[in-house]
DNA sequence: ACTCCCAACTAATACGTATTAGCAAGTGCC
DNA sequence: GGCACTTGCTAATACGTATTAGTTGGGAGT
């Protein structure tokens, strides 16, 4: 029994066929490449008829065999972006990605599949662009890529095999220069010391994140020189990392007022929500108030994008505008003969916010005030 | 001078010169196949080795080529997704369809771009499947389509040509049959309508929208559903039709009040926030309130997601999950052989809101009441 | 010694497209 | 009429992989 006749897609040779002239023809004409004009017009007509007949559609896998291209531009994020509490965070910058990819004419591949099987056939949990010992990414263009946790080796590889792609955010590797648009956290960072430092904050502690990503580094370079140039010498007990961000509990706070002496904290936040949740749980305890016991800004956005609980003092990086402008590097990239790495820095803006505010005059513990007969300070 | 040389990514038979096998084998191992048992085990450790040594990454374009297959899945909406009020709409669908792609080890790709080129190389500003003389679709796999209007002829072809494709909403052609997953609009549009009778309600408007594709209609036939189970003969001057859902004023709500007599509404959302809007105007003026004057429910979702201004009584449909089943349906027609048309119905969740209530009680007209000797009714 | 078979490989080919070299017919020019 | 040149097309090939149909060399069976 003959399995039933699986419909074929229609190719340029049936095209070929249909019009009387040669495979060679109908793809000059359909890719309307450089030699098209050679075409006549009554040929350019026939196929395209036939090509419209037979509802042709063009091999996208043949066609970048070729090395042609498929108007096809990738998004490949190192996190995964389903978890709700992420997927916030992402969406300004998907749209960011397809709003421009459309503009520019190109189709969006979001390379979300997350079971990758390795070489030998058994599934791998982890994410990863060379799932099944192939770059996924070559089915695009190229590819704008996003993520926190970068595997750098997979990096290298494709700065390696020369693929065209454009990270959003500073990445570096060893192998070579990538392509990149960055927000200018050192700028930012530093701006938002200054602003502590003019209203009178000496001691503010910076809480970074515990692994030393370049957006991290960038941070901490905008907190050293915000110091430096408030005239403030550093302190390395004031810079903290903490493991877990929801680990961030007001005993924390409370000891680094009381025993560090800070007025002021610079938090960078996750892309998740638990530095919000943190802060929100201690909001609720009550017992250290923003700004009136310590001022504190975010170094970035928090994840959600609904509206805020609490309006931030913090910078925020544009985040629709940094993708679409890494859409616009890679196209460049792509139409460019001998493809240069860029790279892009844009600024981020200043959210004013309600989380900061005068140092608080507070008793100092040290110093003996003048006492009164009862020996307690006058209100 | 010469250009620098692009470096090459190496192949399999990069591979095959280096362990001195043939390409074929390179093939077999890599691959894994059903014929790979028969290579010899020091030849396997052999290649794989090499394979390790050259980093090796399978060309996708060309493993497509060959198998067909690009694992690749489409996601197409008819109308643009970018304008800011509706992309809040169309989210969820995004999400749903991205997240079970994932999950079926797809990626998934976003046909968004606007500029298709006609066949004469001038660009169409219009937005079409068959940009170009080719269908674009087909660089995927299959496909999932979302969106109001629809452009039947484009959707006839598909089905003629015989494309896998699944439409998240009960669309019909005439062609022949096409899979769906639509949301079950008469239902929910009859339980609303015999909650509003539950409470007493008698004239229930029902504002429509213009057009009249399958959703529309559905909700008509719930309607009156609805009304025959609840034993009120249906008045046809109750269905009215808006233009412009903007349009929707205080003046023609007291209208249909006074005029009309209706203690109920039932309004029909758009994908954008001119209803929502409308609405918001409307309750600025105070003319009205609901439930206290006249109870509303809306037959579908407010577009945005962020918190409502108003916790409307309405149904909501799944959107997260018709995309999801969307996926499954057509994951199904590309395993199957014979892919026949598949059809599904989910049911849409009840939110009882704050907006509908019992019946107002309110003097009527034109009833005569005993009069005072001035003339006037007594208040 | 002869066939037969099997293990372990390779040669050849197809997938659908883009591109280049080249060919045939026509045109203009001397 | 011969030559160069143009126009409009085709033949041939390459891209990297998967697969099928062989092709070896040698060991077992008779």
């Amino acid at each position: 029994m003959a399995p039933p006749e699986r419909r074929r897609r229609s190719t340029q040779r049936d095209i070929a066929r249909h019009a009387g002239v040669s495979q060679a023809t109908v793809s000059l004409v359909i890719s309307g490449g450089a030699a098209s004009n050679q075409i006549a017009e009554s040929t350019r007509r026939a196929v395209l008829a036939a090509a419209e007949e037979l509802g042709y559609a063009a091999n996208v896998a043949a066609r970048s065999l070729k090395g042609g291209r498929n108007r096809l531009l990738g998004l490949y994020t190192f996190e995964s972006v389903f978890p709700t509490d992420q997927r916030d965070f992402y969406y300004p910058f998907l749209l960011g990605v397809a709003e421009e990819t459309a503009r520019q004419g190109y189709d969006l591949l979001l390379f979300s599949s997350d079971r990758g099987e390795s070489s030998t056939g058994t599934p791998t949990a982890e994410r990863s662009i060379y799932a099944g010992g192939a770059n996924r990414l070559k089915i695009a263009d190229g590819c704008v890529l996003l993520g926190r946790n970068v595997r750098r080796e997979e990096l290298s590889a494709l700065v390696r095999e020369d693929f065209p792609f454009v990270f959003v955010g500073r990445r570096e590797v060893d192998d070579g220069e990538l392509s990149y648009v960055a927000a200018d956290y050192v700028s930012a960072t530093g701006a938002l010391v200054a602003e502590l430092a003019r209203l009178g904050h000496r001691r503010i502690l910076y809480l970074r994140a515990l692994e030393d990503s370049e957006p991290t580094r960038d941070r901490e370079e905008g907190y050293r020189r915000g110091l430096a140039e408030a005239g403030i010498v550093p302190d390395e007990a004031l810079i903290r990392r903490l493991a877990d961000p929801a680990d961030l509990s007001v005993d924390h706070l409370e000891e680094w007022i009381g025993g560090l002496g800070i007025t002021a904290l610079l938090v960078e936040p996750t892309e998740d929500d638990r530095l919000t949740g943190a802060l929100a749980t201690m909001a609720g305890t009550e017992r250290v108030r923003f700004p009136a016991d310590c001022s504190l800004a975010l170094l970035g956005d928090p994840p959600s994008w609904t509206p805020e609980s609490r309006n931030w003092t913090r910078f925020s990086l544009p985040r629709a505008r940094m993708a679409g402008e890494a859409v616009r590097v890679l196209i460049g990239l792509l139409d460019r003969e001998s493809p240069e790495p860029r790279q892009l820095t844009v600024p981020c803006e200043f959210v004013p916010g309600d989380s900061i505010g005068p140092v608080p005059a507070r008793p100092v513990p040290a110093r003996p005030v003048p006492a009164d007969p009862d020996g307690r300070p006058t209100t």
